[in-house]
DNA sequence: ATTTAACTAACTAACGCTTGTTAGTTTAAC
DNA sequence: GTTAAACTAACAAGCGTTAGTTAGTTAAAT
């Protein structure tokens, strides 16, 4: 019921729970399963968390505060704005590259389309990103569609890592893994392009 | 059982289903809720399919099939390359926006990652228009990877339309849905843009 | 210092409900 | 008269959740 982010308990809750919701979905995963992952029982979760959807939720703001953190940051530099733009793509699609709970539970918020989610996202993930991503492109060419821009390059860094375990099975897709440096570094490419290279 | 085509009732259950699995999702959605939006009872579903995942799974292949048709027919058309990838957007940006059901079960497919559902979705949905996208991005520009550029362009489609309810939660971004005609155009200028407009 | 009280967080047992699925029956069509 | 496809009834298993209990820790009172 605490939920207090010094407790030890609720903190590995939290990190089991984010790990099977990301690979599971909310409604495959019942709370037996996360109790057992954590070595307890199901009912001792109701001592951290008020039923399963405040775990849900609890779980997401874990698994997605700590994310935009970086990104952001990275956005505050002053470095000249073209260089800042590769230095983001570098960061974020590392993150894609690396963080499959993050992507997954990303993936999952825009399937299932419940709108307290989708605030959430926007206003507590994506804002500041968005925001400070908006003035980089304006600054790098200012007759750009900023907000066009910033929805591709979301979707091209979520969706190329996402889909690499489609791709291996489709045409020319090589078996392995493509290198997250290769794509970063086209997504780059691309963006630059874009906005005029 | 017999999951023929002709059947009416087995159509109707598919096309129904379809729907409810594709805002639903597999676990949360029950025989029950199936059988009754079809003004049947839940045993009477197995008489069509035989349980719960062969339904799904016909359902994937109901979807599916009608839709990758048109897409590799205008790709088989003679226009001149540019052309026949503009109007390859065009057609697959307006089956992406109107059609949610394949949009949100296609999404459900890379995020479930089933191995036989992405076997599936490579080879007999995938497969030929890629092949087809492949051969006009070598032939518009033979130095490119057609391979980066097709993922690129998937992920591009499904995302900006998957992202509009996101969309408008987001910093600048306007109350209503973008026009897909506009999405779609900018998302043609981008390709060209990739391969040396 | 010892006892008492209160709180935390684990447990077992169980409730009411829903799930996928089967068995057995009925109804209508060829 | 056989068959296809609907039905009712029901099963076993699993679900989220609550109640009640117990052990261990902390704080105050004696």
């Amino acid at each position: 019921m605490t939920e207090s982010k010094e407790n030890s308990t609720s903190q590995r809750i939290l990190k089991t729970a984010a790990e099977l919701f990301a690979s599971k979905g909310y409604d495959a995963l019942s709370m037996r399963d996360i109790a057992s992952a954590c070595d307890i029982k199901a009912p001792s979760l109701y001592n951290h968390f008020k039923d399963k959807q405040a775990l849900y939720q609890a779980t997401l703001k874990f698994v997605f505060k700590q994310q935009s953190q970086a990104l952001v940051c990275c956005l505050e530099s002053d470095l000249p704005p073209k260089q800042k733009l590769n230095e983001f793509i570098e960061i974020a699609g590392k993150q894609m590259a690396d963080n499959f709970i993050f992507r997954q539970l990303f993936f999952r918020i825009l399937l299932a389309q419940d709108e307290e989610d989708l605030k959430f996202l926007a206003n507590q993930v994506l804002a500041d990103s968005c925001n400070a991503l908006h003035a980089v492109f304006v600054e790098i060419n200012p007759d750009c569609d900023p907000h066009f821009l910033t929805t591709s390059l979301m979707g091209l860094l979520l969706f190329h890592f996402q889909a690499n375990p489609l791709r291996i099975y489709l045409p020319a897709g090589s078996e392995q893994t493509q290198a997250s440096e290769y794509l970063i570094e086209h997504i780059q490419l691309m963006l630059h392009k874009q906005l005029g290279d």
